[in-house]
DNA sequence: CATGAATGAGCTTTCATTCAT
DNA sequence: AATGAATGAAAGCTCATTCAT
């Protein structure tokens, strides 16, 4: 196999990206020096001319996590359950896509291979997604646009609640269609609207 | 402090929760022998006394999972969303009891560590969990007791939902009034009452 | 081979040396745990269930050295130039006795394979002996027994540069014709007797 | 800054010169590829377009070393004991401009990082030196220059010992006054003027 | 002339495991 | 039943060196 030359730029890019699906497919303990060069045609040694040492790799894995997660398309003018269906579909979108790494957002394997500062950060990186959740929902209670028969955290976990089950769902449903349900559910009940 | 002599079945059990433990708190990586061994005040070399390796000691400790998870209180003769109910109450009170150890209910940090053949285990153990759940929603629509309006699998993400961020609330609210609420997302909507 | 098993205070102690020995035969780079194994009969990773790494492994080295250099038979009492005569004589024979590892006392080899802590105190041993040197010969010429035509840091160092030749002499002479040799040099010139 | 491009000469002049502070300052650990070429303003990997390997630049670092120690003001017709003086006070000089560097001349240090062929070329560097001094005294001798009543050895680390200490002296004293001092203890004593 | 990317060999250290006591 | 000593394999990382640009 020709050695493949590539830009450090482009390495980096690549050797942070094969972290976190190694990470996302074999665990921690999967995530070892000779694996990850493996993972993209390179020795072991040759990933510390790119990153001074493992710690560094996983901070650039949770940056690529973290900027995966930020989610540009969020519209903090629309109305709020329009916003929060936005996130929801887009969210969906994204897990499917890319289906080994963001399963990372759902257990604690990322936080578990980083070191305590990117601990935090990855922890602040998923409290930001069940923040916006909460925001809308506490939003559309306001206007009345959600039941006000539960506690807002119920219905906060109805939506994260589906969003979990329908990623990891062996055969996904549409996201509209699933959103469409959830608003089923947390919608206030018939009678109030006579 | 004198060495500690204890029988083999005491010292098979202690390991095994230990490693559970262990593996809750500091994850894969942190399941040493030495770690291990510490925990339960025996150098590492003396749990292969009692196990043949590593790989045993992790089955080991999927059973003792298994045991937890196996909720003996479930009565299957029962009105289904009293049995529902019960099960979860019985869950909630029971990852309270043991929120380092049934965390790892929630992720696959006890996937990550077991051998191939373990790995099926523990996720069939996850499995009927989510299968009575589905199993007493379907039960309960045939009678009429839960919502027609959104399929069934939606009610199941709210339940596992709610169990999920219930158990993981920094100051958990009271299981049954959890369950209430979660009653009321997932009766029928008013109206049908007549 | 026989695999040789040692108690842990037998193996420090033979480690210690070791690692001594070669410090002084093949200096710092020599100085590897391979290397060190090697020599006492052991693997590279035993080392390291005796010493928590290579650094206590100098450490421990550091404190060979400074048992063999820290003269036991010196008497402060005793008539300053006896007190001398006695420490070069004692110092000679040790010199020749350990002629590989106490080279290391005319160079920096240990002082560079140690950590900054482990380098001030061969620093200090070191400087040791030059004290007891000095302070030798003050009290001597208090007492009019040295010559008082040059510094004192000459006859220290003349004291000195004997002590390296004579250590380094390819076929070295006996430690008392040395001794009565300086003593020659360093009295006070002939017509003082009379 | 600009990248320096220098003549191959003046690169290879300034490696081996860059070599000799190196070892001098860090010992054989600390002379890298990558530390030598940050010396001189070059990444590691240039350093090998103008020398073969490292072996090569300890070579040409041994050159510069036996270029400085090789000293050029000797005047062998002179009368001995000014020869050996003029040596000593020129030497003194050499080592207090380059203390770095030319403490290797006291110890094993460029001996270890040498291959066994510079090794010898090492050794036979500083026996030069000791030799030209033997050399001086035991002409000096013959003349009735210096005392008699010890061994040529005693006189020659005399003159050794006090090289050593004035260039290794926090507050180094004149050349010439220390070169006065061991004049007057290598000088016959009093009485045989007469 | 100089660099950036890559490597193989070797280093220190960790870890599961074995064996004699 | 438990330990202390030892090991092989593998991990993370450094270093001299090669090669294409």
């Amino acid at each position: 196999m020709a050695r493949q030359r590539l830009s450090s730029t482009e390495r980096r890019a690549q050797i942070a990206e094969a972290a976190l699906r190694l990470l996302a497919e074999r665990g921690a303990r999967g995530l070892t020096a000779a694996a990850l060069g493996a993972e993209v045609g390179l020795k072991d040694a040759s990933l510390f001319k790119h990153f001074s040492d493992m710690g560094a790799i996983v901070a650039a894995a949770v940056d690529r996590f973290e900027a995966w997660l930020t989610d540009s398309l969020d519209r903090p003018e629309a109305e709020p359950l329009a916003r929060l269906g936005g996130f929801f579909v887009h969210r969906q979108a994204l897990l499917r896509a890319r289906p080994e790494i963001l399963r990372l957002a759902f257990d604690d394997r990322l936080v578990e291979a980083a070191a305590p500062t990117d601990r935090d950060r990855v922890r602040a990186i998923l409290a930001r997604s069940r923040a916006l959740i909460l925001d809308c929902l506490t939003a559309a209670r306001a206007a009345g646009a959600v039941r006000a028969d539960v506690p807002l955290e119920a219905l906060q976990w109805t939506v994260m609640g589906a969003m979990r089950g329908a990623a990891l769902h062996p055969d996904p449903p549409p996201p509209d269609a699933v959103w469409a349900d959830i608003l089923t559910l947390i919608s206030p009940p018939d009678g109030d609207d006579r």
